[in-house]
DNA sequence: AATATACAATAGTAACGCTATCATAAACGT
DNA sequence: ACGTTTATGATAGCGTTACTATTGTATATT
């Protein structure tokens, strides 16, 4: 199994947390609780106990729980984009294409033993949970000319441009395709907690193909020709 | 001019703000606020001292500022529930019922004087960025029980009913309805301020037509029979 | 005249977000 | 092998946030 490690945006951290075993351990737990507290509830304070650290020592790492928050889900979107070009490789119809990257984007994400310290399923709950968060505030314009979602748009410039191919005429390829990522995890997090919104049913197994032909319908009656 | 208020939910405050000058102050200085500073940097503390109170006045009327938020986000999707009457009433094709509802729910907020103490141009802003906030907590279910998030449930079980009429047989009425709602916010914050993820741009007048183009052509082609 | 009520004033507390300083142990360069 | 950088721990501190409690007073209500 080949070792990899995702290069992120520098101005995610002050020091680079892949790098060292307390990083790492930060990574890992930061996960676990935000998965576990919701993002409100999470603290510097709280996870330094938790990997018997202290609270200046988490400061070295990340400027703050925001930038942390930011870091972890950049990471996700790293990695959904690098599966994604898996799943397209090969195919070269931009219809298969199109359906390839949104199989990636609504599957159940399993932990993926090529990053040790990311526990994936817990990841996917925050980035559904906790995603919009990091660029609904009042820094998101100085976050996002330091690069900090960077990962997110290429991702939807990616899906965008095979949109494209399918349709060169559709005059909003961008638009369908953020509206697309977002409710995915809208939609998974309504079937769970708000189920009127939603006619997907929280159901093991059948909400993500559920999911996925709502998504793929509207996606390609959309852009039709 | 008819002098009309809105029953909100009472487990949204401890005193209805409605009812006393200080309440009314209270809505409408912290409407400012949060549209100024955004939610994260707005404080109890802050707000009393711009409305010259206290803040252990300020909690007697709201338990906190989390409860406050869904109060005036509340009152935005009432409003429009309102409105949406109005629009649709004498309509009697679904295809004009479901547009004219969504241009309800697209168009630019103008001051309207039948509520003095609520400047919706600020409301609508807020609802813009801090909406999702409300839901995507650790408390989403307990909320939800409390009834806290009628208004919008209500708004898209309607336009899912006008849904249902134009095609009873599309699977997602719900899903397809609450991604336009999610979309619409979500297209007019990306045109402002990540340009990248949308096709929509922030052009003082045109953006809100091409919104509307956007979203009735992508409702449209999915449901159509 | 007695009594609620609405609110201001004040105080206080635990937690949060963040910075600073100093000691120590491991790792690294020469 | 020795001196130095680097990473971390330990501890302290500060201003703010989120919230609760108590008391005094003016205004309405009965």
């Amino acid at each position: 199994m080949a070792i990899i490690s995702f290069k992120l945006n520098n101005n995610l951290f002050l020091r680079d947390p892949q790098g060292t075993e307390l990083g790492q351990r930060i990574i890992e737990e930061s996960i676990h609780m935000i998965d576990e507290l919701g993002f409100e509830q999470f603290t510097f304070k709280k996870l330094a106990d938790k990997i018997e650290s202290t609270e200046a020592s988490v400061y070295r790492y990340f400027e703050n729980k925001h930038r942390l928050l930011i870091y972890l889900i950049d990471w996700y979107w790293t990695w959904l984009d690098y599966k994604m070009d898996f799943a397209v490789q090969n195919l070269t119809n931009p219809i298969d294409q199109l359906k390839a990257s949104l199989k990636v984007l609504i599957e159940e994400k399993q932990y993926d033993p090529n990053f040790a310290f990311v526990y994936e399923p817990s990841l996917q709950r925050i980035v559904i949970s906790e995603f919009d968060k990091t660029y609904l505030t009042k820094q998101v314009d100085a976050d996002n000319r330091e690069g900090l979602f960077l990962p997110y748009k290429s991702i939807c410039k990616k899906i965008a441009s095979i949109v494209k191919q399918v349709n060169p005429n559709y005059p909003y390829p961008h638009s369908i395709v953020s509206t697309a990522l977002l409710t995915v995890n809208h939609q998974l997090y309504y079937a769970k907690h708000l189920p009127s919104l939603s006619d997907i049913k929280y159901q093991p197994e059948k909400h993500y193909t559920d999911l996925y032909t709502f998504c793929e319908s509207f996606i390609l009656n959309a852009i039709e020709k």
